[in-house]
DNA sequence: ACGTTCTCGATAACGAATTCTCGATAAAAG
DNA sequence: CTTTTATCGAGAATTCGTTATCGAGAACGT
């Protein structure tokens, strides 16, 4: 029984790319075949059922005291989540934070494609940071535009994060993947993900002061979104 | 009625560092001096209803038509997280996220502190970044047994994250804050979170391709956890 | 001074996510 | 060939988080 797509659980989303992971590194390792959900769940510290009801709204189907075939689930999950779709973005600001973001060479292989990066910074402009060239801020909208580019990257101090936001959606982004720490607003429809330091690290300070007994199962968990 | 701090929902853990940023820079303006769970609600395209019992989750007493004193919200909630007691922290791994790392000066007025720099290459031990400087890996343990430090960032390769991690933990570390893409085993009571940046992207990938529309409510949320 | 309005705080209803339980099926063992 | 065992898949029950509702009290307008 298929659930459409906009069903599926916030929360089995946030596990998928864990076992995701963990799947693709027992498979590069050559020696197993098969796995159930069983054996996910020991390994990832999860409850079995979970695991099951997680990999069932994805809709393969296993058989019965054998599980699912290694590598047919991990390309199951890798096109389920579309990281074997490529989608072209692009990234603002590059300082240190925007140049190891270029330097992270298997966004390709899930599915992230940066085609080009910008700065307002008159001497960054024209450099070449990672095998991509830097472009001053005032192309961004029209190169999103023309290049149809669906995911913009922010990377710039929590000051420029509006503005660019700004221009991003003005060139018809789909989807912005926040780096920098500020709260950015944009217009219903645009998917904002938040990926901010300051937040996590608020939540692991009153974890850390609270010894908040961290259960196996939570131990593996949570995404920060927008 | 007072929760026992435990007890405090992981949703609610991770809407208190929004709350507290923007409760921080509208105090920053200087021209409001209280403010309600409505005002909150409001700029945030939160429920009001849920920022006040998150708020009440605190345990700071309001008053009815007027809201909380602006100051001592922020004061009560930087206190309730924990951000105004310093923790010491160490760095393994400076490539360039790990410097990335090093430059972020407001991780020490959000009460973390780097008080060392880890990496096993011997070209970078003895440099300095951003004002620390590099030690030898082997180090570590020792480093964090006799400075007491409480938590470790890891932005190792992911094939250095377990046995760094386990060099941490041996030292008697009490969190790591895990930003290499693998999963790291830790012994019961050590808290571990996770800021996987391909598991984020993986969820955005679905999000993207399936223009799941997300509501203002949850416009602002999640946190990747460990 | 008095009523109105706004907001806190608490309780109740609702919905989503996790866990529990069971039947069906395929492999393995006897 | 039959029995046992491990696993999937579905549904029920439970827990947890969010949303709705209501009463009480403080500022404001008249």
């Amino acid at each position: 029984m298929r659930l459409a797509h906009h069903d599926i659980p916030e929360a089995t989303l946030r596990r998928l790319p864990i076992y995701y992971r963990w799947l693709q590194e027992t498979a590069a390792t050559g020696t197993v075949h098969a796995v159930s959900c069983a054996d996910l769940a020991r390994a990832l510290g999860l409850d079995p059922t979970l695991v099951r009801k997680d990999i069932e709204t994805t809709g393969i189907v296993g058989k019965p005291r054998v599980g699912y075939p290694l590598g047919d689930l991990v390309a199951w999950i890798e096109n389920f989540l579309g990281l074997n779709r490529p989608k072209a973005a692009v990234l603002a600001g590059t300082g240190s934070l925007g140049s190891a973001l270029l330097g992270y060479g298997k966004f390709r292989s899930h599915g992230m494609q940066i085609v080009a990066a910008f700065d307002i910074d008159s001497e960054k402009i024209g450099q070449t940071i990672h095998g991509t060239e830097v472009q001053p801020l005032f192309c961004l909208s029209d190169f999103v535009r023309h290049r149809r580019a669906l995911l913009g990257l922010i990377a710039t101090p929590a000051g420029a994060a509006q503005s660019v936001a700004d221009l991003m959606v003005n060139g018809g982004i789909r989807a912005i993947w926040n780096f920098a720490p500020a709260h950015i607003r944009v217009p219903q429809g645009i998917i904002v993900q938040n990926e901010d330091l300051y937040y996590s690290l608020a939540s692991l300070s009153f974890k850390l002061e609270h010894r908040m007994s961290v259960t196996p199962a939570e131990s593996e968990l949570y995404v920060q979104n927008n």
